[in-house]
DNA sequence: CTATCTGCAAACGTTTTGCATCTGT
DNA sequence: ACAGATGCAAAACGTTTGCAGATAG
């Protein structure tokens, strides 16, 4: 509550109870998802709502938008940087915490300064290897 | 032309037309931009053409589906395993053909069986660090 | 000849927008 | 009090689907 203060937003029913579904949520919602999760306390909760907060959340470096599922976005409140393992079957989305550090060609680093890196690794998890 | 026929398809006009497009080309283009650039030689070109097509590739494993763009399917023709590079100005991206060895922790290898990963890098590029 | 493809149009899923009303600060 | 948020509905995108007619092999 303290820290959703520091967002300088007006924190409204509604923002408060997309930012609480948020905080701590490991399920790299998408828009969708919130607003079915959101509805359930708040019956008259709208997509606008939701795309809205979620626009200024961006805007503000609160949340991250994921591109792990084609077509769709998703979202992230977790900011600490880290990358995503995907079962390929399952679509189960563990998060990995380790900042790598990956030398690039010469080709590249003449062509681009590096800011940022994100990798996504795919893989079969435990439950669907079990189930094959 | 040959490597076409090892597809298997029936090789209409408009899928030729759209794997010509798609040959060599290093944009990474979404339906959309595919479909407009076939069309000025195929008037009548549809867009289930298009994606009829593309999910055809896609099944055949002849094209990759990208995720660089929130929202929206991007697909390449190259599916020799690459990652990417793009300018957070411009856009631009630039493929990098590396096959990098990245070591997961413990907890990740236990719970996941790895088989692929990919790397999207961000950086500024040498034209958009000169224009600011 | 026939299994498959094309093109149209309609439907679908996701995201954005306009606007009148409401509300946190 | 008022800048800015909500909720509704419509629209704007991107993608998928059904189907009658066309065509590659």
């Amino acid at each position: 509550m303290e820290t959703y203060r520091l967002l300088k937003i007006k924190l409204t029913p509604q923002r408060l109870a997309i930012l609480n579904y948020l905080n701590g949520n490991k399920s790299h919602p998408s828009a969708e998802t919130i607003y079915k999760a959101v509805s359930q306390q708040f019956p008259t909760m709208s997509f606008a709502t939701v795309y809205n907060t979620l626009e200024t959340l961006l805007n503000k470096g609160s949340i991250r938008e994921l591109k792990i599922e084609a077509g769709k976005k998703r979202y992230d409140y977790d900011i600490k940087p880290h990358h995503h393992i995907i079962c390929i079957e399952c679509n189960k989305i563990v998060d990995l915490y380790k900042d790598y550090k990956i030398p690039l060609p010469e080709e590249i680093t003449q062509e681009f300064e590096l800011i940022n890196k994100n990798i996504e690794f795919y893989g079969t998890c435990q439950n669907c290897k079990k189930n094959n």
